[in-house]
Formats: C-alpha cells, structure tokens, sequence
DNA sequence: CGCGAAAGTTTATATAGTCAAGCGTTTCAT
DNA sequence: ATGAAACGCTTGACTATATAAACTTTCGCG
C-alpha cells in the first residue's frame, strides 16, 4: 500500500495546492451538516456577533460582489439567524447582526469546525506551529495582493 | 505595520480555514486567466493527456455528481480542450482525451499554478521537505475518508 | 440647490450542484 | 437465450452563486 516515494522539498507547493482542493469538499459537506451552503457557511463564520458590520464590509470579507452578498444575506435572514439593522447617522448602510438563533448555529459550526481531523491532531505541537507559520504568511500575501494598490 | 503576534500550534487549524477562503478567489483568478471556471481548471487539472479517462472516473475525483460533469466536459469540448471518445468494449462508456491544444493549455495553467507565493518560495528546502511531509499525510488522510468503505 | 458618488437592490445571463427521470448497454441469473 | 436489474451517461427542474448593468435612496459637497 504505502509506495515509499521519498518526499523532497518541492512537493511543497504542490501538496499545499492538493490540501487546499481537498478544503472545498470538506467545507461544503461541513456546512451542509447545518443546511448552509459554503458561502452561508462563510457569511456566518465572518460575522461578529458582537459588533455588526455593514453589508459592504462583509462583501470585502467574502472577496465577492455586493449584489451577491444581497441573496447570501437574504437566505440567512430569512432563517432568522442575522439581522438587517439601519445604521445610525447613515440611512444607507444596512447592518448585520447576528441573532441570537444565529449566534447559536455559528457556534456549533464553529466547534465542528475546529475538530481537526485525525492526521492534524496527531501532528507534533512544533510541527502544527511551523505550518500556521506559513499559512499565515501564505494568506496575508494573497490578502495583499488582492487587496492591492490602494 | 508587521504586528509581531507570536503564532501558537493551536493557530495551525484555524489557519487552514483561512486559508480555504483565500484559496477559493487564487484559484478562480487563477482559471479566469485563461478562461475557464474554478471547475473547468479542477476538470482540466486532473484529466491526464497520456491516459484518458471514463466521465465516472472524473466525477469521482472532482467529487460531484455525474450530471454534472456533462456540463463542464461539454464546455471543455466545445472549445476543442478534451474529447469524448468511445471505449472499447462498452458503449456506454465515454472517455475523455485531451487535445494537443488542451494539453498545451493545461501545461500552461500548470505553471501558473506551481508558481509559488513569495512565502512559500523563501522557506528553507528542509522546511519545505518537512512539511511536504506532513502535507502530504493529511491529503492521503482525507482521501480515504472521502472514498471511504469500500 | 444640484451634481456626483456611495450602499444596496434588482435584473439578466452563465455556471454549478442536486435530484429525479430517461435511454441505451451490459450483466447475470435463470 | 432472455428478461430483470444494474450501469453510464444525459436531460430537465430547481436552487445557489458569480458578474455586469441599470436603478433607488441617501449622502457629501461646492
């Protein structure tokens, strides 16, 4: 079974491209376990309970179009777990909060999330902590580039 | 501006959560460039030119449901990248081949794709070689769980 | 006041994902 | 061999998501 290929340093990438692949069905199924779509599950996720945040900003936070947050907010409103709320001194702005049924589901999304499966949490705490290392620098680069000349 | 925030083991998994978002829109820019769906690349991605291969077997590794492939195959024949074939011996079964000008395509996309964040590309190759390591037991880890008891 | 920009919504079009039904083939038990 | 069941792929209906354009209401500012 385990052909013993010899692992070299520039599998690197390439394994890091094939992880993040394996991500999207694990997401997708994950969120399915609460009736949200990937991007729900997202929108959720992004949310602050504790301090509502306008439409717009959410956009940001989900590299999407405004136009299309409208229908994501729209299912979860209609599920009753946010909350379009007017903005004080800006009658444009909608903001979102987080209900109270809401904040619930995002918890328990939140605890199904971090079960790490079983091959992370078997990894070596130093070994988890070098990872993160790169990840983290991994997405604040992308970050950066997306956000772009400003 | 680098907020020096020391980075714990335990930040490792809620990384890979990040990380899974800011996968989403690389990737999809990353197709954008040469005009094909997050979906079509995946598609594209996996098929191998030197061994085609039945819609089944794409659907499986693209994880979604035959009916689905029908779509995106078609859209990558009608621009002349793959080609439905039969297969000996069953007709029901379609293979799919990849044309000259897919495969250029491909290898094109390739490239970009294993063109490495400047994060990435910094690490130390023994660095690098580790986590390869431990990427790629997590990957194999997934696999089987996805395809599960057979 | 009046102009332009901003925040959200709406509409139209295209891609996906799911599920059910359909069609031609193949397998297999009898 | 033959008929029922299983298989491989396609279709159709429905929903979700993405993008782009037009539109509404509101704000900021000269």
């Amino acid at each position: 079974m385990d052909r013993e290929k010899p692992v070299t340093a520039d599998d690197f990438w390439p394994l890091v491209v094939e992880f993040a692949l394996s991500q999207r069905t694990w997401w997708v199924g994950l969120c399915a376990e609460f009736d949200l779509t990937a991007m729900q599950g997202h929108a959720l996720r992004s949310l602050d309970p504790d301090r509502p945040v306008a439409m717009s900003v959410l956009a940001d936070a989900l590299v999407c179009d405004a136009s299309n947050v409208t229908g994501i907010v729209d299912k979860l409103e209609s599920r009753g777990l946010i909350e379009r709320q007017g903005a004080p001194g800006d009658r444009r702005i909608k903001m979102l909060a987080v209900t109270d049924k809401g904040r619930e589901l995002r918890t328990q999304l939140w605890t199904r999330t971090m079960e790490p499966p079983a091959a992370v949490a078997a990894l070596p705490a130093d070994t988890r902590r070098q990872l993160a290392k790169v990840l983290r620098a991994i997405v604040m680069d992308r970050a950066r580039e997306s956000n772009g000349p400003r």
